[in-house]
DNA sequence: TTCATAGTTCGATGCTAATCGAAGCATTGA
DNA sequence: TCAATGCTTCGATTAGCATCGAACTATGAA
């Protein structure tokens, strides 16, 4: 027989669409309960019963019960790279998902994909981040500069804290409806973070909309075009 | 609807036990023939040819005709990095065969991860720099010590010169095969090319391999016990 | 107690995909 | 030209698994 990690039964099982979705869903970090993980799937209760009961059989995510509610959440830091890493492929490889997006403007302006900023203004952030020498595309990716390390200190994000998870500080993050590259990585999930405790802006409830206030988004602009 | 990579298309095309034997026999970056990769898996031929055009249709491996063979390779770095993520959660969750790592000896004695040196040899390397406390490994990865700066600038590394790159000096990589940290980082990167410097060793062509000269593998040894 | 909500188990169904034998191309060498 | 090798295509079989309706358990609230 064949020897060394049986990798097949862990890609197997993140090989699923509904059990992928849940997955993605996860990588927020919050937990969710079965009942949300089902409709982020778009599958019904026992269907995705089916499946949570495998991804833990799996160790691939771990169930917290706590009432009449189970709640979710990712076994580890690895299952997000993972997860990543088959995205950044997916893209590379052009296995988009291709749906006629919603027209709605507010998502196109600005939206959470999974933990980080999408939309215009996603891939706004991303350029001026680029344009200002704060970040910058290499063979391996994308790496903040030292003028960068420094910016996110001034800015009041804690990158050893993000240095110590194993996710990767940035990553590039096609963009579905403008077609441009912005942030992800555990850097743009902290960004976005810093957004909201600054009350830049807000995220809109049972959607992904990102809603920046009139001052929010001016200081926004005035960040990334400095 | 959803939106953004399918990750459960690329994960279902490595999550097949025959097709995840093949990539897997394909890390070693030599470029092997469909009756190669067919053995490899333990499958016939023609199923293995289904499975190869398979991966190939969704552009994780590229293929080259050369004669009456068919050499085929992974289609990127992306792919190989995938891979080793899906096997260190293989690894943390308990699904293994028999034995880890890559098969071929050489493959788990000294290779690049890459730019830097993993395997045995890159494990040795690691712990004998904490040993002799120059590196040290704290809540925010891995550091130089006071004495490390020395011994590098020792040995001929230009510190400063790394110092100007964006990409953190030290950082700890989990070694597949080895199940151990070894060095990454651009300070880890430098020491490979130190060691190709100084002749102790050499990168086999067509392979992650890293060929150690007898006499370089004494200094290296010599180097990393004093 | 009774009802509502959250989630699971069971069973049936239907689809997908892996597998291999047999036959078919294509390339090389004699 | 013929034979051998390397690989693919075709067809049939099989097995696994995702899915959902229905029924069941568990918790909490009235």
């Amino acid at each position: 027989m064949k020897e060394g990690p049986d990798i097949a039964r862990v890609a197997a099982l993140l090989g699923d669409p509904a059990r992928a979705n849940m997955l993605t869903a996860l990588m927020s970090g919050r937990a969710l309960t079965a009942a949300e993980l089902a409709q982020e799937a778009g599958v019904t209760p026992q269907t995705a019963s089916s499946h949570l009961a495998k991804l833990e059989a799996g160790l691939i995510i771990t169930q917290r019960k706590q009432g009449r509610h189970r709640y979710f959440t990712l076994s580890g830091p690895d299952i997000v790279e993972a997860l990543e890493v088959l995205m950044g492929i997916a893209n590379r490889v052009g296995h988009n998902r291709v749906r006629t997006g919603p027209k709605d403007p507010e998502l196109r302006h600005a939206r959470v994909c999974y933990d980080h900023l999408a939309g215009d203004m996603g891939v706004a952030l991303f350029e001026g981040l680029t344009q200002q020498g704060l970040i910058e595309t290499g063979i391996n990716g994308v790496a903040l500069t030292v003028n960068g390390i420094e910016f996110a200190n001034a800015f009041g994000i804690d990158l050893d804290a993000l240095h110590s998870k194993r996710r990767p500080l940035c990553r590039e993050c096609l963009d579905w409806s403008a077609r441009q590259s912005h942030l992800a990585g555990s850097f743009g999930a902290a960004l976005l973070d810093r957004f909201y405790d600054l009350g830049w802006a807000k995220r809109v409830a049972d959607s992904r909309i990102v809603r920046f206030s009139t001052e929010g988004e001016r200081q926004f602009r005035e960040l990334i075009s400095r």
